[in-house]
DNA sequence: TTGAAAGCGCTAACAC
DNA sequence: GTGTTAGCGCTTTCAA
């Protein structure tokens, strides 16, 4: 590997000067500044990053923890992130748990070992405050992303979109349509993550009056299976309805499936709805509508706020970040229902 | 952030013993031992990886270069590599490039500037081998994974899998069950990164002395829309057609699309096959019947061709690993033809 | 405008 | 067993 010594050696000069001109810091002759770049071409010279990181005290590196990849939500959100970082300047170093606490543990362990300079951490089910707040108590920069309840706080950095919404927006559309059988599919556990989401929908549609029983609601996972899964306990069990809300786009997914296998027709038999908007969306037939995430705002907010936690100074109130609101997207899975 | 010479100071030792400790080197008394431990757990001390790399020579880091994430599979195959790459002690850095040569250039300058020890590139439609033989060149580590023609390696280190023996492995089946009007979809250029699967396809079944004409092709990238539409336009020009293959599992779905549009039930009117097993593949309905690549696999090939690559001498051969072949996986969207 | 020197946090020889 | 020393590749005062 060529070193710096090695360039200002080849160019007959010392390494601070190379570092002058690679840095661009002037000072520094024309004729000079020629030898050394010609040195560096031909060298094929290019800085240790790590040395660099060294003394200056960071690396120019975050990192991303997700606690599983199975969604496709994760990876694109984490490629959302990626770029958001490298627009400020960051590598993005990318920590997938598996769900696994022990691995998560050894990876905040590495990244508070100075392998990235911060770490934000994707809001999922099982998220491990304590061991983040012990992280930031060290002095790691950390923020947590995804938040669903901006009105709730947790006693992290945050990113936070304002999920609740979510359900609103849904409930609103689907009544519009002049829907009032309803039932919905919750991907998470009643006390869960996606809970405000369900919550906005159910209390939506209680607002207007319209009855939303504790067994028009399924709990399970957040997959196409669970989905399918509730949709049909739900179809069989609930006659008459016609429309679902998904509190996620995978189980909305499911819920098209389990219509298609019952010869429903959506969306005149059915209309679903989901949120998120992952790519699968409008890429289903018949496509989505869902309410969309913003998910590219998250990320670039989540990024800058990581930065601001590596310049602050310690003992700064705790910074909050809210993104503009869901959105409602409407494809063609919902529609009037019949008749 | 505390340093090993304040976790020393603390405990009434030298640094070199408090490494010693950490890397259980031996040859220190039971006693320090303790005082050491016990200052390390009580300052929260975390040791600097970036300056133990710098020291050792290696930061203890891996780069995968993906090209895009928009294909489902490529974030599937991440987490392969990242989870191989865990075993041997290795963190992943991921770098998407967005399918941006740009992009790749400065990922690639960066890793081989010592971010990570090396680098493993996913072998997409248009990844640059010049530049790779480069930082190959320059003494960067380098790993190509999921070569698709282990008969014509690359001139670079590689993982390669026989996607020649998919296409051959899908027309056997479609043939042994009887079809006779087959087409292809191919999600790539006729020259492009798919041509081997779909040559495999066509030489089998024009061995078995079934026709395959030009007309029964269609070429598009590899995404679910084009898959559609290469599917509508194969039914509308192919009267008859009993069953289709695609070079990847992302437009066989949207053959699988495109079918249900037309009100063809599958498989009883229509078989379909393609090629990887990504998730969505046994997710969705019908199942998609498949030939799944053997994806852990190559990606624990890389991981540890990529360590070897690391630890060579210079001039060593270049070397090559082939992975197991292809396995067919039957699911729920291939049958018999009809009548 | 350029060079010399110190030091980032850590490890590895070698000496004590 | 433990300490001393040197140095990884780089940046950054400070002198020249």
């Amino acid at each position: 590997m060529t070193t710096l010594v090695e360039v200002a050696r080849a160019a007959g000069v010392t390494a601070a000067t190379v570092s002058n001109v690679l840095r661009n810091r002037g000072k520094v002759g024309e004729e000079t500044r020629r030898r050394v770049l010609a040195a560096v071409e031909s060298m094929g010279y290019r800085p240790n990053l790590m040395a660099r990181a060294l003394v200056e005290g960071k690396p120019h590196t975050m990192a991303l923890v997700v606690s599983s990849i199975a969604n496709p939500f994760y990876p694109e959100f984490a490629l959302e992130v990626e770029r958001a970082a490298r627009k400020l300047g960051y590598f993005l170093l990318v920590c997938n748990t598996n769900d696994d606490p022990a691995q998560e543990r050894a990876y905040l362990d590495a990244v508070g070992g100075a392998l990235a300079q911060g770490v934000i951490v994707m809001n999922a089910d099982f998220v491990q405050l304590d061991a983040l707040q012990d992280l930031r108590r060290r002095g790691v920069p950390v923020v947590l992303c995804m938040w669903e309840r901006p009105q709730e706080p947790p006693p992290l950095p945050c990113v936070a979109v304002d999920l609740y919404q979510a359900g609103v927006l849904a409930a609103e559309h689907l009544l519009r349509l002049g829907h009032k059988r309803l039932g919905a599919v919750c991907g998470s556990e009643p006390t869960g993550n996606h809970q405000w989401r369900l919550r906005g929908f159910i209390d939506t549609v209680q607002k207007a009056g319209v009855e939303l029983p504790a067994s028009h609601l399924r709990y399970g996972h957040d997959t196409i299976d669970d989905g399918r899964n509730a949709a049909h306990s739900l179809l069989a069990g609930v006659p008459g309805l016609t429309a679902v809300f998904a509190t996620n786009d995978l189980p909305a997914l499911g819920v098209l499936q389990a219509a298609a296998e019952l010869g429903l027709e959506v969306p005149r038999d059915l209309s679903v709805i989901g949120v998120t908007d992952i790519q699968l969306a409008h890429q289903m037939r018949p496509a989505l509508s869902t309410v969309a995430m913003p998910t590219a705002e998250a990320a670039m907010l989540a990024v800058q706020m990581l930065q601001s936690e590596i310049t602050a100074k310690p003992d700064h109130p705790l910074p909050i970040s809210i993104t503009e609101p869901p959105r409602l997207v409407v494809r063609a899975s919902t529609g009037k229902p019949r008749g």
